[in-house]
DNA sequence: CGGATAACCATATGGCCATACGGTTTTTAC
DNA sequence: GTAAAAACCGTATGGCCATATGGTTATCCG
């Protein structure tokens, strides 16, 4: 009986509007009145869809995280159909958390401020734990099934190296993002590679043997 | 011919206070007013020391940068005068930045707060990028160092390797601080230490021949 | 002693913001 | 066609905060 609207739509629609807020101000710009504006709507309809202000972020964190994990996903997904080991594609996925182009960068400005806001906001805090959690365990799939195509040391512990792979990226996105042109000479980009590279030579020590999979427990 | 107080000790005074009001409630929550309160004086007072909130802010994080700072190369000295091989000393240095007691995980929560707030704050961005810079320097010149001392393979650029070295430490605090209590049982501390000795072990291959030195170009 | 100067204080002010609230419009079911 | 329910709007309100301002107090020099 009552009229309809797409009410994920709408709520993506905010959620864009805050990341929009947040990488171009900040999020201390983020107030409820201008992501109304952003998003081309008012106040009213806002609080329609967020009982609070915290709500709403913690939707907007949560829909931010979300994107970018489907992204690694889908790069994971291609990497397998194209049958390329499985460094090859978890260094693929691995930059993609490195500010190296606007979208990456944006949404490395997002994440961090809110990272920076979890720190006292315990909703915030779980996603941000959560999310890194579900990254360690696929880098961990993956070196496991680096294990069954040869590509890795059956005796090596998939757990510690997911935690220092895990740890490079996220530091090195942290470097890249401070020094966007890169350090002494090296462009990011390059630099990036190659850091990434090797870490994972570290890791992946054997031939590829079989074609990547990356699926299964 | 006036009366006279001590200008540096008041604004480390309030410095003292901005910490203690981020590490236990958030940046947010940082008021001129409740710092004031916290450093036991009154807000006219602290406007004396600083014409605005954003000075005081730009304050407390060189204030706290520079203690983090001093705290390292304190290690690193001490590590010189007993002559240990630069890779220990090194080591220890870097888990300065691991959040893995009750001090570091203060100054983590700091430091991380300031630089979510640096995102659209250029003055304290620049605080924050020349501290990730001094902290490369180091690290390459231990590296520089340590072939001096033969235990780096003399044809190895120190650059990238300072690169890797201070990205694995600061994620490595990241999921630390994410996870205060360890990975799939393993205490927080070990895998610390063993990530961090074990990234060290790539770059200082050699025996040390000779005593530990850090200073030099 | 006196006055200059810095240290220090309490309150006023003006702005911004989250949220509350009362309302209008649109859709659909019957 | 009408009633109900949701979608949607604009404004009011009360609180909090940074900063401005007009003071008082203590110290020291001459």
């Amino acid at each position: 009986m009552p009229r309809t609207a797409d009410h994920d739509q709408r709520r993506r629609q905010i959620a864009d509007a805050v990341c929009t807020l947040i990488s171009g101000h900040g999020l201390d710009a983020v107030t409820v009145a201008r992501t109304a504006a952003t998003a081309g709507m008012s106040v009213g309809l806002v609080q329609h869809y967020f009982r609070s202000k915290d709500e709403m972020l913690l939707h907007a964190f949560q829909e931010v995280t979300a994107r970018i994990r489907a992204r690694a996903e889908d790069r994971i997904r291609a990497g397998i159909e194209h049958r390329q080991p499985i460094s090859w594609v978890l260094a693929g996925a691995l930059a993609e958390f490195v500010p190296l182009d606007e979208r990456r960068r944006t949404e490395f400005r997002v994440t961090t401020a809110f990272a920076g806001r979890a720190l006292d906001a315990p909703a915030l805090a779980e996603v941000d734990v959560a999310t890194a959690r579900r990254l360690r365990e696929d880098i961990a799939r993956a070196v496991h099934n680096g294990k069954e195509c040869g590509e890795v040391d059956p005796g090596l512990d998939p757990w510690p190296a997911a935690v220092r792979l895990a740890a490079v990226t996220e530091g090195l996105a942290m470097q890249v993002h401070r020094d966007p042109a890169g350090m002494n000479g090296v462009p990011a980009a390059e630099l990036t590679a190659s850091i990434i590279r090797a870490e994972l030579a570290v890791v992946f020590t054997g031939e590829c043997r079989q074609y990547a999979g990356m699926s299964g427990s």
